[in-house]
DNA sequence: TCGGAAACTGTAAGCGCTTCCATTTTGACT
DNA sequence: AGTCAAAATGGAAGCGCTTACAGTTTCCGA
């Protein structure tokens, strides 16, 4: 872009023309490599402002032959927690001077074509284990894009970042066994991502600890909408349980109210826990007990890792694996009654 | 990207030479372009995929002039509306081929440069309204750079696309005070954002049409800490009230709950409304009374308002404003008691 | 069997930048 | 004034792709 004196954008001929001066000046001083003179700077400053020249970055990217550019690729934006990843992401690559191209996949049956488009626009990628097959990665791998892997487990070649989350279920799981809660259900199908697989897997190591029978997990989807219809479907058969386990927030808010209007007091007659530390668990009553990853960190950190990955200074795999954090509020009949809501998100 | 003979990324030159063509033939197979035999098109897809092939966007960029790309300037992501937005907008642009990139302001003192650097990446650029200067948006203006604006009021030369605030507002408004509710207030800095002085232009219009006296808004920032505070500052105060009309769901999530810690019963001795229907407004009790903006589709309409500048096929500009949705519910008195939650967010 | 249009393929000229290398200019000392 | 290293500048060769144009093949009808 920028108006160059044919009305066509200005390019770096245009403003060495202008500054009287050759473009391997203009591209020095605007790049600020190499020797420059004061007057030559000034020049080449003024000509750029009057033509208001864009550098086209595709012929830098050319010319130096990286995009200074990463692929995020992502299953989805819905929830906060994306949101927070992004953010964590955008801003770590942003102060390093990396653009971000962010792609959704949704349900999208094969994003292949997307995906190696993405791939010739950048100069490696950060994929969210829900996002993309297998094959697809491995097929990255194959063309020699550096890849990190976010919630997935380690692959050969890859880097990986992930929150811990069985640890964190056998220990929230654990809490609820020994406050006299034997029979509890985990809601959520472990098939649906690693992440849930691994918190079924922590539910279970519970269970399996103090030699109880592990039940087996109530496989339905991640939604308000499934959990409300779960939560009917207990009203409905009298199902008598101790606590749910629910794979994440959108559940365990979802069957703690729909409990809540059939007449079922939390944490009196059943516990519910959930999973993200979304806001409105801070809100509900009693407030549901939950898991908080951090998913600012989590993209920080899998820029950083690209990044090491894309310059070469580490060529060593990683595999990174941050810490939770258990929030215990009303709903799991063993925290503070109550928590405020505190937390800010000016 | 691709594994070359030399070790380096494979280029066309490389799948030419497998192929035993030359390199046009081979740009035409792989860009559907131009007549091609069914052999010579096999030859080339097996090169291509034998060497993993992935073509430079860089180099297409700079032969093609054009970027395929969209950039995306948002303030923030926190909340589920940037998500929301986003998602809508990434939608439309995978579907029309074209790549996102994403940039993130924070509070950035100075993004020129980064917002200069976009420019040179992408074929135009949607801003929301909080993100930038208006002085950067005029630079880039100038530099003949397709704009789209969101949230933002009307400016020469660009498109822009908003939620509508002032009617929703004063509808919202005029409800309460037709309820026998004349001592509102309403909270939020009007100075914050466009979107923010437009409700409360729509506040100001439900009294100024009764003849009554427009209070002056309480000027707090639009978050948690702050509603707290202010409602603290309220309970202290023993400030009497009938009502607050919150700027956003966050200052009203936070004044309800805090009042109703305080003692006060909210429907009852006072009314709390909110903006932009966060899913905790559904869990909290009473429901939050608030106004749900159509974010997706306001991001999927940006993206196609850009598109259409870029390719020209519209050159007068349009100035879209989508309508809103009152969501009534407890907090208000003068909903339904309570909403049941039953978005699903899967 | 042949002519010519249609289908296909190749050659080469850019696209706008960076950077190596050579050349010119500068300026600190003799 | 003259010398020489250091600083500043310019010329020109790519980076990997698209595409206009020209050349070659194919294939149909006469």
């Amino acid at each position: 872009m920028g108006s160059g004196p044919t009305g066509r954008p200005a390019t770096i001929y245009d403003v060495a023309a202008l500054a009287k001066l050759s473009i391997a000046t203009v591209s020095r001083v605007l790049q600020g490599t190499g020797p420059v003179s004061a007057k030559a700077r000034a020049r080449v400053d003024q000509a750029a402002h009057e033509l208001n020249y864009v550098p086209l970055r595709a012929a830098r990217s050319l010319a130096v032959q990286r995009h200074e550019a990463h692929g995020l690729v992502l299953p989805d934006l819905a929830g906060p927690f994306y949101g927070d990843l992004l953010m964590g992401y955008e801003r770590w690559a942003g102060e390093h001077g990396q653009s971000v191209i962010l792609t959704v996949t949704h349900g999208n049956p094969d994003p292949s074509r997307t995906i190696r488009d993405l791939a010739g626009r950048v100069d490696g990628i950060v994929v969210h284990g829900n996002a993309l097959e297998l094959a697809v990665v491995q097929d990255l791998r194959r063309a020699n894009v550096p890849i990190v892997l976010v919630a997935h487990p380690p692959v050969t070649g890859c880097d990986s970042v992930r929150t811990e989350s069985a640890s964190s279920a056998e220990q929230l799981t654990s809490r609820l066994l020994e406050h006299g809660r034997p029979k509890l259900l985990f809601v959520g199908d472990p098939d649906s991502s690693y992440d849930v697989s691994e918190r079924y897997v922590g539910f279970s190591a519970a269970f399996r600890s103090r030699g109880l029978e592990v039940p087996k997990p109530e496989r339905v989807p991640l939604t308000e909408t499934a959990g409300e219809a779960y939560a009917n479907k207990l009203l409905e058969a009298s199902i008598r349980v101790d606590g749910l386990v629910c794979a994440n927030d959108e559940l365990g808010l979802a069957i703690l109210n729909t409990l809540g209007d059939g007449g079922v007091v939390v944490p009196d007659d059943v516990v519910v826990t959930g999973w993200d530390d979304v806001m409105a668990a801070r809100y509900v009553r009693p407030g549901l007990t939950t898991v908080r990853q951090p998913m600012a960190e989590l993209g920080r950190l899998a820029a950083q890792r690209l990044h090491e990955r894309i310059t070469g200074e580490r060529t060593r795999a990683r595999n990174d694996v941050l810490g939770t954090e258990l929030v215990l509020r009303g709903s799991c009949g063993t925290g503070p009654g109550e928590t405020k809501a505190t937390r800010s998100t000016g």
